[in-house]
Formats: structure tokens, sequence, C-alpha cells
RNA sequence: GCGUCUGUAGCUCAGUGGAUAGAGCGAUGCCCUCCGGAGGCAUGUGCGGCGGUUCGACUCCGCUCAGACGCUCCA
């Protein structure tokens, strides 16, 4: 289905020719004077100086040549050459109508659907999911299911850090708790336990403390080191306790990533990357593009646009070891090998830009991926508490993702108790949808690369531009459709009619945009244009039902037309948060 | 030092080159208290600064001030 700009657009176009103008003046945009219009055309001003003519002329001339088509209710030119246009609330009705007959409610998928790969999450294994997490987890989550819902073929990868000098860290301590396990006796060629010898809360407990102690000691240090580099280099041992880092830790990212409605389809990390490498760092030494700088092995992807100087890709340290230039670019090289995606997009902290520039040229120069293949670097800010800063635990140390999960729930929880009289079990799941929804739109009602504030009063609170007052306003028309049915009253076959109020109207054009903002979110890739949308459909929702008897409308008709309008708005309600990555509950 | 990003109301944030720059929170006053009051209406303050481009600039460009961040062998 076309959107309703594109429609008016067609009119005015035929019009615009029709009074012999170009039709690329016929731009129409939504109206920033709600007051006047509701949709506007400043394509005369534009065309003025072209045609040597008084915009206000070419306005007018192009109103009276506009085509008798039932889509405006009104068109007028206004001075100093605006065209000002009203809706028909036939047209608005028969179009929302359309809407309703659609499965995606009037969003045209792509023409021709793309393969693309979301690189999003990034947690690494063995260390606890924080604060830092969050924002990769959410934005990405959303772009996926965005992507996705206009028809293309998405993949989210978690691209995991599971690879390198931590899990160096982990064996050494390991070995130093508990030297009697096999996977430490050179001499065992036998099978190694199923069990893991730890469990994920000692696993957690092993990493900092191992880091620690690496830090005074320096012969641990090395020995770390040493572990690293046998367990990359196939040391059987090592490899099998990485395995069970590897089984235990993610197993537990998965339930974490659960709870936060985030679901990836692939759980590759650095490790798989890492049989590339040989091959490509051979290539790149073969075929000219890699050289030695400094004992380093790299590739230069400065470019003469440039207005300040581009480090060079590394390739290899001088010690011969790989990094994270060398693990993206090789994960590349698996990407392009496995899925040929269309495009990738990293949701990563926008401070690695620098890091993601570099690695996307040297990517395109070497021919890791194809001139067309799209690499976006998706960067996102900080997250900071009330005081502007990086957020911080109340002692100042990182903050868990589960505590912070935790305390927003319990928020949430006391005021769903307060304010209802729900069974203690109910309450508890209810505060559960509730606070993810606050968190997630809390942080994506925010542009994704600017730092935001994450205030958990405003965040949880059920008044304002929050997640909860977007979940009341879905509940509250739940609860007037679950009335109407159980009063003998069908959801099935109900026809929107055309508006007479103009809270009605209102109404009509704030859910009339869903297909406009979807395919702007989508473009934008800018899903705090969906929160700002949901929310002013909310308020229309709110001003219109304050100022409309619904069930209690004596005319049946009418009222099964606001039902159906009702239906409409709940169903874009419930598909925007699900595009957000959150959903309503029943009651709360 | 070089570079990138950000600067909009007391606070937190929107804002597509177009008309009178918007919300929420906070403050004040009102409405309804009926289908869920976790509502609705009203009142006040603002585009960091200086130039430029344009018929028209919060929006584009330059300079400047302030803050955040990043600048080959950690990720």
């Amino acid at each position: 289905m076309k959107t309703l700009l594109d429609l008016i657009t067609i009119e005015m176009k035929a019009a615009f020719r029709a009074a012999g103008y170009g039709e690329e003046l016929a731009k129409v945009t939504l109206s920033n004077r709600p007051d006047l219009c509701e949709y506007q055309c400043n394509g005369a001003m534009a065309g003025a100086k072209a045609y040597r003519k008084a915009p206000f002329m070419i306005a007018e001339d192009v109103v009276s040549h506009l085509a008798d088509s039932g889509c405006f209710e009104s068109a007028e030119a206004v001075k100093p050459g605006f065209i000002n246009l009203k809706l028909s609330p036939a047209y608005a009705a028969e179009y929302l109508n359309e809407m309703a007959a659609d499965s995606k409610m009037g969003v045209e998928a792509e023409r021709e659907p793309r393969t693309i790969m979301i690189d999003y999450g990034g947690p690494n294994v063995a260390k606890p999911l924080h604060v830092g997490h969050l924002r990769s987890a959410i934005i990405g989550e959303s772009v996926k299911r965005i992507a996705r819902f206009k028809g293309n073929k998405v993949i989210g990868d978690i691209h995991l850090g599971d690879w390198g000098y931590q899990m160096g860290l982990i064996i050494t301590e390991l070995r130093k708790r508990k030297p009697e396990l096999p996977y430490f006796d050179e001499q065992f060629d036998g099978e190694y336990p199923e069990e893991a010898p730890f469990t994920i809360g000692e696993l957690e407990e092993i990493y900092p403390t191992a880091s620690a102690y690496a830090k005074e000691h320096e012969d641990y240090r090395e020995e770390a080191l040493h572990a690293t580099y046998l367990l990359q280099n196939g040391h059987r041992g090592y490899r099998a306790v990485w395995n069970h880092i590897m089984n235990v830790s993610v197993t537990d990212l998965k339930k974490n990533y659960e709870k936060l409605n985030v679901e990836f389809d692939l759980w590759k990390g650095e490790a798989d990357a890492q049989k590339y490498i040989p091959d490509m760092v051979q290539r790149l030494k073969e075929e000219g593009y890699a050289h030695y700088d400094n004992g380093a092995l790299v590739v230069d992807v400065q470019e003469e646009s440039d207005n300040k100087e581009v480090p060079p890709c590394m390739i290899l340290k001088s010690d011969g070891a790989a990094l994270y230039d060398t693990t993206d670019l090789a994960t590349l090289v698996q990407r392009e090998q496995d899925y040929h995606p269309d495009e990738v997009i990293y949701v990563v902290d926008k401070r690695q830009e620098l890091h993601f520039i570099q690695v996307f040229r040297c990517a395109k120069k070497t021919g890791i991926v194809g001139e067309d293949t799209k690499l976006t670097f998706l960067g996102f800010g900080t997250m900071n508490g009330k005081d502007g800063k990086p957020f911080k635990t109340r002692e100042g140390g990182v903050m868990r993702l589960e505590n912070l999960i935790r305390e927003i729930d319990e928020e949430m929880y006391k005021k769903i108790m307060d304010n209802r009289t729900v069974e203690e079990a109910e309450a508890k799941r209810t505060a559960e949808i509730v606070g993810l929804a606050a968190i997630k739109y809390g942080d994506l009602s925010n542009q994704a690369s600017k730092d935001y504030i994450f205030d958990v009063d405003r965040f949880t609170s059920f008044e304002g531009n929050t997640g909860p007052y977007i979940l009341y306003t879905i509940v509250r028309i739940k609860s007037i459709l679950n009335k109407y049915q159980e009063n003998g009253g069908s959801l099935e076959g109900l026809k929107i009619l055309p508006a007479e109020s103009v809270y009605e109207k209102a109404l009509m054009l704030q859910v009339l945009k869903f297909n406009d903002v979807i395919d702007t979110v989508y473009e934008e890739t800018a899903p705090h244009k969906i929160c700002a949308y949901i929310y002013e459909l909310a308020n229309e929702f709110n001003k219109f039902y304050h100022e409309t008897k619904i069930l209690s409308e004596e005319d049946e008709k009418k009222k099964s037309g606001y039902i159906a309008l009702l239906s409409l708005a709940k169903r874009v309600l419930e598909t925007c948060i699900d595009l957000l990555g959150f959903e309503a509950p029943e009651r709360m």
C-alpha cells in the first residue's frame, strides 16, 4: 500500500503538471501548522525563481488545477505561497479500512529484499553483562526487527568476545586452584569430563580475581599469556577448558538476553573467525595490500579526501599475534563466505568509530567484501547517571545488568501494588514486562548516537513520554475492546466511519501515518522516531477517549466505527512496541 | 596538537530549509471523577556566540566559545 504522503504527492504532481510546472515541486509534507491544515506543499515558493512568478500565484494556479479526486476536504493557497491541505474524512476512513485489512497495516515490503547482518550484543564470555552491554542489545534488537518487518532477510549475530587474554587468565587461575584436573595433565590422553569444573558463579568470580592478580604479579601474567598462546595453538586440555567456559557462559548469557527479549540468530564469536586468519593474512601479503611498518603488518587506509591522518589497519602485531582489526576482518571473510550479506550493521559504542572506519576501508580495498556491500557503523553514546557521568553503582563500581533490571522491576512492582489490587504473582510478572518497557523505551526514545541520562525515576514513571505510559494506553484500549466483546459485540467485520469530531479525526490522522513513519525509521535507522510516533498516538487516543463516549454510544453503527478505529490503533501500537522489542501486559 | 561528535525552556529530550520552535517533568490554576484519574485543559521561560549562503536557517557553510570522546602493536 502506498503511504498517504505518497498518494497526496501524486495528486499534487498531477496538479503541478496540469498548471504547467515541474512535478518535482509537488512534495507534500506533514503540516507544521496543525491549526491551519493537515498537510502542506511548499513547492510554489521553491519554484518562484525558476518560473519568475510570485509564489502565491503559482500556488493559486496549482490549487485551481487540483483534480476532484475526493482526496481533499480543502486545498487552499496561502501567502506567501503555501498550499494548505485537509484530508477528506471519507477518504481517510477508506484508507484506514484498507490498512486494517492488510496484515502489515500498509507497510510495503522491500521490493528487492536484502540480506542484512546485524552485529550487536558483543558480550565477553565469563564476564557478567553490565550496563555497557545494554544499549547494543536494545538498539540492535530493534534495528533487527525493523529491517525484518520491511521484508529483508536479517541475521542477528551476537559476536561473542570469546578469544584472547581473558581466556588465558581463567585457565591460569583454574590451574592454580585445581591443578589435579586432567586438563592440566600433559600425559592425559583419555576423555575429558563432560561436566564443567566450575559454575557460572565461580566463573564470574575467577575472571576478576585473575585479572587483578595478573596486574600485580608479572610471572602470573606471563603464565596467562602463555596459556592464551597454547590455547590458540590447539592445546588439547586448554581447548577442553575453553569449551566448558563457553558452554557455561553461553547458557547463562542466553538466559539473560532472553529476559531482555533479545534473540540472536547466530552465536558466533571471535574464536570462530580465527581459522580464516592465516589465509587472509597470506593473501593480503601476496597481493601487496599489506606491508611491514615498525615490525607490524599493516594495510594503509588513508584516503586523499581525509583531512586528518587515519592510521593504518593493523593486521599482525610485531610479535606476530593477531588483534582486533584482524579478527573483525576475518569475521567479515566468514560472513561473506557463509551469507554474502548486502549490508552489515555494527551496533557498537561510538568510541570505536575510528577502528571500524579502518576495518571497513581495509575490507573494501582488499576485496574481502565487494564494492557494493554496505558496511554501516551504528555507534551509540554512553549511558550516564543523573550526574551526567558514566552510569555507576552507588559504590562507584560497574553496575551489573541483572542488578539494574532487578532495581527497575522492584520499582515497578511497588507502583503496581500501590495502584491496583492484583495478586502478588501477577504483579510480579507484570512488573517485569513493564520494567523492561521502561528500560527499553527510556533508551530508544533518545537518538542512538547521543549520550543520554539513565534516570530510573523518570523511566519508570507512568506519566509523560515513557514506556509505562505507552503500555497503560494499550491496556486501556484492550480493556475497552474486551468490554465491548463481553457485551456481545464482535470485533470482526467492523468498518471505520468518516470522522465527525476533531478528536476522532486527529486520532485517525495519527494512525494513518504508520507506514510513513515505519519507512522513515527504516531508512534512517532511527528507532527513536517510533517512540515519538507512538507517544503522540497515545496522546491522541487519550484525548479522543476523554471527549468521546465509546461503549455508551447509542448509535450502534457509530459505536462499531469507534471500536474498529480503536482496534486498528491498538494493532499499530502493539506492532510498534514489538519493533522496539517489548510487549504489553493484559492488565497493569 | 589534530580530528569527530554534542550544545534547544529550570531539568530530561524532540524538531523534515518554510508560517507563531515543540513535548514531558517540575510550578500554578481549573475540568471531569463516566468505558481504567496511571486522565484532560490552561498559564511561563529557550535555539552557546558572531558572520555567511538563501525569497526563507535550530536546520546548510565558516569562525569562535564550552563539554564529551578518539587519535598505529588492549578490545
